[in-house]
DNA sequence: TATTGTTATACTCTATAACTATA
DNA sequence: TATAGTTATAGAGTATAACAATA
């Protein structure tokens, strides 16, 4: 612990040296600080990776919720990415804008609409999914495979309500 | 893999029921996924646990900064947290407002200001770490202490650039 | 000229309320 | 009455540009 002569009451105070290392506190062991950290480094990654392509995270994953379940409602793809649908509309609109996906009319439900990639979109997602992997393996050779299944094994009971045991 | 029946080009396309359980494809798989929602249930958990104090992450990061490194300029609060000087002038604003820290002259350079915890903001920050403290063990209880250090550890790995083998 | 702090602006993400057209 | 989608609005976080005071 450093002493803390400075923290005076005087009017004008003495500052540490512009170049004095900040000391973090607790804070360093805190899991949200880290978890906040991590994430922000390998977002910046990501978004550094789909530079080109002009792809952020919320919409590679609704891409690929396309994908692998075509002719979804707003709301189910909205609900299982915890996207709100007010935030979802504006977001898909870039997206349909770009000739990624499209909204289809669904038969039966004339309030309903069923989201489906277009060929473009399949096509550029192919180069998004490769552009993913080479980013996903730049953080993977930092702590192997298996602590990448250990990492997401631990992350995984961080997300998950069931393991709570407040909840049983 | 489901069978992709509905992904056809008519105009009218038939949807999966309502309640189809959504295949997210890769995301679970991806880091960035896994942290990102592990992220916000911590978050969560954190913002609830501080509603009775009004106080949300960023707010406790710089309390716990001042805390430890009374006197800092607002450029090497902001720099250490990773918080644009533009966007801490507005948080620090509120803060000082509700009288918890202080900007104080620094001797021998009148353009900087120096800043410190006031006593009820030493007093607050005791509370709040109460608060987190107990947020913090909520999580802990899922992993145990040995599971909690690995996180952490793993984390580090994610974050740091030093382990980046791209940097040597 | 460079730095500290500040204001202004804009874009994204998030959150809430309210509206439409359908069911 | 309830639901699917939308619009509008406001709050935070983030980013850039520019400015005044000072070094």
């Amino acid at each position: 612990m450093t002493v803390m002569a400075n923290n005076t009451a005087l009017d004008e105070a003495a500052a540490p040296p512009p170049d004095t290392p900040v000391d973090l506190g607790p804070l360093p062991d805190l899991l949200g600080y880290a978890l906040r950290r991590a994430q922000l480094a390998v977002f910046q990654d990501f978004h550094h990776a789909m530079e080109a392509e002009d792809i952020r995270t919320a919409q590679f994953s609704v891409l690929e919720v396309l994908k692998h379940n075509p002719g979804l409602r707003q709301t189910q793809v909205s609900f299982a990415l915890g996207i709100k649908t007010t935030t979802f509309v504006p977001l898909f609109d870039e997206l349909e804008r770009r000739g990624l996906p499209e909204r289809r009319p669904i038969a039966g439900d004339r309030r309903a609409k069923g989201l489906f990639l277009t060929a473009l979109g399949q096509a550029t997602l192919a180069r998004l999914e490769a552009l993913a992997a080479t980013h996903e393996a730049r953080f993977v050779s930092r702590m192997g495979p298996a602590g990448k299944a250990h990492l997401l094994g631990l992350l995984h009971r961080l997300a998950d309500r069931a393991f709570d045991p407040d909840l049983g």
